[in-house]
DNA sequence: TTGTTCCAGCTTTTT
DNA sequence: GCTGGAACAA
C-alpha cells in the first residue's frame, strides 16, 4: 500500500486533517491553500488505510465542476475508479435520495425537476389563474419568497396568517403554487433538499440506513451550506460526529441566496468534539498579493480569525490605474494585456474581474476592436436555451402527461392553432376541477363547446404526444430523442427563421440528439428508473458547460462570484469604486458590506503574480454620466503594497476638456501603449507604459533583444515604427 | 401570427 | 441608455 503517494504532497497541516481519526472536523482553508487536495487525499486515505469501503463515503460539493473534479483526483490518486463513492452536488444527492425512495418522500415516480426558469414560469402562469396583477406580484419576488422558506425549511403549512395583507397573499400564493406543484409532478431546486431532508427527518428506517451506510460525510464549500443543507447533513451525522467539512468563512459570498455562514459556528456548537484545522500556507500568490489581501480582510468583525502567508518571496507590487472614464479603463486593460501576450504570455492566464455583468461590455468591445480573442463567462448555458428547453417539454410530456409547465410551453410550439382562448378554457377547467392541463384538455374536448378548427387543432396535439409516446415506446434514450426532435415539428420551425439564428438553434437540437447519445446513464442505473427520466433530471440538474472549451487561446472574462475558485496569473479588478463595488445597495448594511469586501479578498487572491486594480473617475452608468469616489476598498490596502500607474498621454479627453499644454502633448502624441519603436542601442521594441510629464516623461520599452527597459523620453530618441 | 413600439428595471448565481 | 418582455396593431 503506497501511502506515500498520499501523504507527500501534503504539508503539516494538511497532513493533519488528512490522517485525522473519524470525528467532527473543521477545515479552515484559506484560498490557495489545498482545499480540495485535503479533500481529496482524506478520501483517499480513508480508503486505502483506512480500509473504508468507497460506497461508506459521502461527498458534498455545491457544483457538478467541483463534484466532477474531485472524483477525477480521487480515481487519479488511487489509481482506479471510484464508481461507488457518492460525490455529487448537494441538489444531485438529494435527486438520487428521492428518486431511490420517491414513495416515502410522497412523490410520483415520474416526478420531474424544474430548473429555476421553469419555476418563474409556473408562478407566472400560477398568478395569472388566481388573477393577481404581475406588476404588483412580480414573478421573480413571488419565486424568491417561496424559496427563501424552503431554504428555512418553512412549508405554507407552517405559516400563520398574519395581519398584513401582502404577507397573506404571499402565502396563499405559496399554498396554491405547492398544491400545483403536487398535482403536476414537479419538484424544483428548494423542494430538492427540503423533501430530502424530510425524508431523512420522517421515515426513520431510511435515516438509519443511510446513516449506517456512511461512515464518512464531507462537505466542501461549508460556508455555503444554507440552513436546510446543513439540517440534512445534522440528521446523517447524528450522533456520530464523522461530518468532515472544509470551508473559508472568510470567502463566503453567497449570503444573498440564503446561504449561511453562521453555520460554521453553529458546527461548533453542535459538534462538540470537533477539532479545527486551519490552511494559511498559500500556493498560489506572491506575499505582496496576500498581504494586501489580509489587510482588506481584516476590516471585518466576527471572523474566525486566519492570516494567509507564503514563502514564494514579495513579487511586485498591485498597481492601481485611475482611468479617466471606463472607455479609458478598458483601453488600458487590454493594452496591458496585450503587453502580456507580447512578452510571451498567455491570454488564458490573464482575468479581467468586474462586479457586476454589465461591465463586461466595455472590455468585450475593446478587445473585439484590437482582434484580441476572449471568452466571457455566465450568460446562456446549454439546456436553458429556448429550443432545447422546448425539444425537453415534449420528451418531459411523454414521460409525465401531467407535466403543466411542459404542456404550456409546447401546446402551440410550433404553433399549430391553439389560441389564448382555448388555452384559457383549459387553464379555468383544470382550475376548477383541480385537473392537470392534459386531463383538462380531454374534458373540453368533450364538452364539445368550441369551433370544429379550435377542437381539431387541440385534438391534433394530444394525438401527436400519444403517437411520439407510442412509437418510442420500445426505443432506446437516443432514437428516443431523435425522433421527438424529428417529429415535434421544432427542427421545420427554426429552419424556417431567418439568418443564421435559426441555423444555430437547428444545430443546438442536433447537439442535443448527440448528448443523449452520448449520455451515460450506467452510473445511476441502480436507480431503477428509466433513461428517459434519468436524461431529463441531468438536464435539469447540470445545465450543461455553458463554455465549451474553445481551443483559441483567450482572455478569461467573469464576474467576481464566478471567479471563486480559479486563479490566474494575471489578474484586472475593475471597476473599483464606491456605488459599483461595493454595490450601492451594500453600503448601508454592515453585514452586507462585509460580503463584498469578501468578494473583493476573493477577488485579490485569484491573482497569482501580477494583480491590477483599476477605476474610473467618470463613468457612463443608467445612462448617466457619474463621478464616482474611488472605492473604500482601496484605501485599506497599505500604501507600501501599491505602485500608482499613469497612462495619461494616452487619454482621449473629450472636446470640452481644457485644453492640454502643448509642449506635454508634443512629448508624448507619437507614443501609445503598444506602439512599436526603435532604439538606437537597443534594437526595436514596444512601449509597455508611459509615465510622468514633460522632461521626466519616461517609458517602459519591452526590446526584442534587450528585454524590458524603463527610458527617458527626453533623451532616448526613439523612433516610432 | 408577426413585427413594432413601449415600458420598466438595473448586483451577484448554482442547482 | 440599453435590454428584454409584454402589449399592441396590422
Amino acid at each position: 500500500m503506497d501511502i506515500t503517494k498520499i501523504l507527500d504532497p501534503l504539508n503539516d497541516a494538511q497532513r493533519l486533517a488528512v490522517t485525522a481519526p473519524s470525528q467532527a472536523m473543521l477545515v479552515l482553508a484559506g484560498a490557495g491553500s489545498g482545499k480540495t487536495r485535503v479533500l481529496v487525499h482524506r478520501i483517499a486515505w480513508q480508503i486505502q488505510v483506512e480500509g473504508l469501503p468507497a460506497h461508506s463515503i459521502l461527498a458534498v460539493t455545491f457544483t457538478n465542476k467541483a463534484a466532477k473534479e474531485m472524483r477525477g483526483r480521487i480515481e487519479n490518486l488511487l489509481n482506479l475508479p471510484a464508481q461507488a463513492l457518492w460525490i455529487g452536488t448537494f441538489h444531485g444527492i438529494a435527486h438520487r435520495l428521492l428518486r431511490r425512495h420517491a414513495k416515502e418522500a410522497k412523490l410520483p415516480e415520474t416526478f420531474q425537476v424544474m430548473d429555476s426558469g421553469d419555476q418563474l414560469r409556473v408562478i407566472k402562469r400560477l398568478l395569472n389563474t388566481l388573477n393577481m396583477d404581475d406588476s404588483r406580484w412580480p414573478p421573480r419576488e413571488v419565486q424568491w419568497y417561496i424559496n427563501a422558506q424552503k431554504d428555512e425549511g418553512i412549508r405554507a403549512k407552517h405559516m400563520v396568517e398574519t395581519a398584513d395583507i401582502h404577507q397573506r397573499q404571499m402565502l396563499r400564493i405559496y399554498r396554491s403554487y405547492e398544491e400545483l406543484c403536487e398535482r403536476s409532478g414537479l419538484v424544483d431546486f428548494a423542494e430538492l433538499l427540503l423533501r430530502a431532508h424530510e425524508l431523512l427527518r420522517d421515515k426513520t428506517d431510511v435515516l438509519d440506513f443511510y446513516q449506517r451506510r456512511f461512515r464518512q460525510v464531507h462537505v466542501d464549500e461549508f460556508q455555503d451550506t444554507n440552513t436546510i443543507q446543513y439540517a440534512w447533513l445534522r440528521l446523517l451525522t447524528e450522533g456520530r460526529d464523522n461530518l468532515f467539512v472544509v470551508g473559508d468563512d472568510d470567502q463566503s459570498i453567497y449570503g444573498w441566496r440564503g446561504a449561511k455562514i453562521e453555520n460554521i459556528y453553529n458546527f461548533q456548537k453542535h459538534y462538540q468534539n470537533h477539532q479545527v484545522i486551519k490552511l494559511e500556507q498559500n500556493y498560489r500568490s506572491t506575499g505582496t498579493i496576500l498581504k494586501a489581501a489580509n489587510n482588506i480582510i481584516a476590516n471585518n468583525a466576527g471572523r474566525m480569525g486566519k492570516e494567509l502567508w507564503t514563502d514564494a518571496g514579495e513579487g511586485d507590487k498591485i498597481s492601481l490605474y485611475a482611468a479617466f472614464n471606463e472607455q479609458d479603463e478598458a483601453y488600458f486593460v487590454v493594452e496591458r494585456i496585450r503587453a502580456w501576450v507580447n512578452e510571451g504570455g498567455l491570454r488564458s492566464d490573464a482575468a479581467i474581474l468586474y462586479r457586476s455583468n454589465a461591465q463586461s461590455r466595455q472590455f468585450e468591445e475593446k478587445l473585439m476592436a484590437t482582434g484580441v480573442p476572449y471568452r466571457v463567462y455566465g450568460g446562456l448555458r446549454f439546456f436553458d436555451r429556448a429550443e432545447i428547453k422546448n425539444a425537453l417539454a415534449f420528451l418531459r410530456l411523454l414521460s409525465n402527461r401531467d407535466d403543466d409547465a411542459s404542456f404550456e410551453r409546447v401546446i402551440n410550439t410550433p404553433t399549430r392553432g391553439i389560441g389564448a382562448k382555448t388555452l384559457d378554457d383549459i387553464r379555468c377547467i383544470a382550475r376548477d376541477q383541480g385537473l392537470s392541463l392534459w386531463a383538462a384538455a380531454i374534458v373540453l374536448i368533450n364538452q364539445r363547446s368550441m369551433t370544429a378548427r379550435a377542437t381539431n387543432a387541440l385534438i391534433g396535439f394530444l394525438e401527436l404526444i400519444k403517437q411520439l409516446a407510442k412509437q418510442t415506446e420500445e426505443l432506446g434514450l437516443y432514437e428516443k430523442v431523435k425522433l421527438v426532435v424529428e417529429k415535434s415539428g421544432l427542427v421545420e420551425l427554426y429552419q424556417k427563421e431567418k439568418m443564421d439564428k435559426g441555423e444555430e438553434k437547428v444545430e443546438n437540437l442536433e447537439e442535443l440528439v448527440n448528448a443523449a447519445r452520448l449520455f451515460n446513464f450506467d452510473q445511476d442505473t441502480q436507480e431503477n428508473l428509466g433513461e428517459l427520466d434519468m436524461f431529463l433530471a441531468h438536464a435539469a440538474l447540470e445545465s450543461g458547460d455553458n463554455q465549451a472549451d474553445d481551443y483559441e487561446d483567450s482572455v478569461q472574462l467573469m464576474t467576481l462570484h464566478s471567479a471563486k475558485g480559479l486563479e490566474f496569473k494575471l489578474v484586472f479588478l475593475s471597476g473599483m469604486e464606491e456605488g459599483l463595488f461595493p454595490s450601492q445597495q451594500s453600503v448601508d448594511d454592515v453585514s452586507r458590506l462585509e460580503e463584498e469586501r469578501r468578494l473583493c479578498y476573493v477577488g485579490m487572491t485569484r491573482a497569482m503574480r501580477q494583480l491590477y486594480l483599476t477605476y474610473a473617475e467618470s463613468r457612463r452608468l443608467y445612462g448617466r454620466e457619474s463621478y464616482p469616489r474611488p472605492s473604500r476598498f482601496l484605501r485599506e490596502i497599505p500604501g507600501e503594497y501599491i505602485q500608482e500607474v499613469r497612462m495619461r498621454a494616452t487619454v482621449s479627453h473629450p472636446v470640452t476638456a481644457v485644453q492640454p499644454k502643448a509642449s506635454s502633448l508634443q512629448a508624448t502624441g507619437s507614443y501609445k501603449l503598444g506602439q512599436r519603436v526603435s532604439h538606437a542601442k537597443f534594437g526595436e521594441g514596444v512601449i509597455l507604459q508611459l509615465e510622468g510629464s514633460g522632461a521626466q516623461e519616461r517609458v517602459q520599452v519591452n526590446f526584442k533583444q534587450a528585454g524590458v527597459k524603463w527610458l527617458m523620453l527626453a533623451y532616448a530618441k526613439l523612433e516610432v515604427l
